[in-house]
DNA sequence: GTTAGCACTCCACTAACGGGAGTGCCAGCC
DNA sequence: GGCTGGCACTCCCGTTAGTGGAGTGCTAAC
């Protein structure tokens, strides 16, 4: 009667647990607590409501279900959604049309940002969430071709062309002014050793070479060298694009508008988003964050639904939504992946 | 006993005026319907309650008033808030230890947007409202630099350098491969002939010049215009930097959800709001909008005070703060235009 | 022209009430 | 032992009624 795979948990029946499954679903669907009459009508079960208020009894003990007050329903806790996404839910895999309808929003000459730009405003429009997307860290791109140009006496304006033809710009001062040829030198020598390595490593590379080049008493390379690390050491912060904040209003369980304004800011701050969506990196696959189980206290009513997509085979870059708790899993966990596979496929494919 | 420069209202006594400074400056102090007892307490005219809703009768009548209900006191309506701007507010200038803080967030060697971004916030940080900033139109800005890059095959990097050291990447697609050298050619061309010219102007001169060069078979010349004119042709949509937008969620007259919801969405989506303060750039000084009065219905109970900056004696931009309509002008008036100053002094300092 | 007084209106708050939904428990049934 | 029907109890929520306060408009008197 027992089941297995049901790994971390208190072990439940087979029938607590498709009761559990669908007072959640009813749950999502109604938002009001939901009581063991309603469950006896939904649930395939057949059972009374009085054998339910037993079972439901047992899952509150056990904390999957909690009362907000005496006479009400149940509601799911944190751990019930827990449960329900790791072990209940039944994904409904998206229609083929659908996902035709999302492969249409990724156009082929679209740049890269603009992808990015697509993924997280798409997100957001069929899930009627918010939808955010981390820009990859420009540490891990590969560098293609750098471009030095004299500005002004002695400033230098540095152009890094990165392979996914991603340009970023840099302006760094140096000691004594370089003149216009001396600077296509200088970037003719970089360019040939160290274009086609990601950011990361060509910082690391320099700091190697640059010993080695002053042993040699090369003055082109050293100060190549040098150029190009002041350029590299402004540490790009990380970025991420978000669409369809303001959609998060309609869910009426964040009336609370102190609470609404901590996680508006949350957005416009989005360091702490950053850093929680970085964890999802390391991962495969959709991961999600209910409630508090993301560390951030912002989010508080709210889950992340989440999963990384990559360049080259390399995870570089975290798409995903935020909403209530309260939200379709069944429905938003297959849409978050297929978005992350047709982001990936988009941004790979030329 | 009826004053002049009182110019577009109804005439108003001295003392209907004082009493419509009181009554204003009441309710935006404590944001609930005044009444004739606290007027006649409030203001200096030592007058009894009912004489005071004698008066009041007349401002109601003459729109600049209205009860919510009727036994309530009186609140302004736009069109009051209009005349207590444009006549009653005393302003009270900045104490000069407001100034130097003001002053001392505009570092010396910041870059102009790091200028704007920090007039935005600071805005917002004083006010506690939501601080806007628009960018300069590039087409305003003077082109001191053009370089040619060959990405690939037929796509180019355009790098414009603007005067005040910003710049922007532009990719074209040509018909033809271009060596890097050719690039070389043509844009050392083209810098000779348009540098240092506007955006706006060097478009109009494209289209001037590229029939003439045509018409002399000048292949370098009219390729380079080709190229260039390419890459100034992909319009640089409009941009402005907003801050503090969570402010305006404290003010309780916005609890209208659906309301506020709207108005995150104008922060958004931006256009509209750039098209309003595009008009306050013919303007010269400080501008109101009060409610509705923008031709916006979003901006419904908020007010915007906005001034414009310049660089090189022309203006580029605007700034301001957007808050409810029941802000305290006398402070945000003045907060808004010693902002608007500093910012025109910094951005052209060097 | 100004004022005091008065009747009237409307809102905001509180208390009381009843219906509805749901629970927990118990006793009986299979 | 597990399931069920019944029943008393709890709590919420919407409605109603009542009350006090704040403010107005009007009128008559100064």
């Amino acid at each position: 009667m027992f089941v297995g795979g049901f790994v971390g948990y208190p072990a439940l029946s087979e029938r607590a647990q498709q009761l559990l499954k669908a007072l959640i679903e009813r749950y999502i669907q109604s938002g009001e607590p939901v009581g063991s009459r309603t469950l006896s009508r939904d649930s395939r079960l057949d059972l009374s409501p009085a054998t339910i208020r037993n079972v439901m009894s047992d899952l509150e003990d056990l904390g999957f279900v909690k009362a907000p007050h005496t006479s009400a329903g149940r509601i799911p806790t944190v751990q019930g959604y827990r449960c329900f996404i790791d072990c209940l839910v039944t994904v409904k895999p998206l229609e083929s049309r659908e996902v035709l309808d999302l492969q249409r929003q990724f156009h082929k000459d679209a740049s890269p940002l603009e992808l990015l730009e697509r993924a997280s405003s798409t997100l957001s429009g069929i899930t009627k969430m918010a939808g955010l997307v981390t820009l990859p860290r420009p540490e891990r791109n590969s560098l293609k071709h750098v471009e030095f140009l004299p500005l002004t006496e002695n400033r230098i304006l540095v152009i890094l062309v990165m392979n996914d033809s991603e340009i970023q710009n840099r302006v760094i001062h140096t000691d004594r002014p370089f003149s216009r040829d001396e600077l296509q030198r200088l970037a003719n020598y970089f360019n040939q050793h160290y274009s086609g390595m990601s950011l990361s490593a060509v910082k690391g590379a320099l700091v190697r070479d640059m010993e080695e080049t002053r042993r040699h008493a090369d003055q082109i390379m050293t100060t190549a060298c040098e150029i190009a690390a002041k350029a590299l050491d402004s540490e790009a912060e990380a970025d991420m694009v978000v669409a369809g904040q303001t959609n998060l209003m309609t869910y009426l369980e964040m009336a609370d508008l102190d609470r609404l304004r901590q996680l508006f800011e949350a957005f416009n701050e989005k360091r702490h988003l950053i850093s929680l969506f970085d964890q999802v990196m390391r991962a495969q696959g959709v991961q999600i964050f209910v409630g508090e189980e993301s560390g951030y206290q912002v989010l508080g009513d709210c889950s992340v639904v989440s999963a990384p997509y990559s360049v080259d085979g390399q995870v570089v870059g975290v798409l995903g939504v935020i909403g209530p708790t309260r939200m379709e899993y069944q429905r938003v966990i297959p849409i978050v992946d297929v978005t992350a596979r047709l982001l990936t496929a988009a941004l790979n494919q030329d």
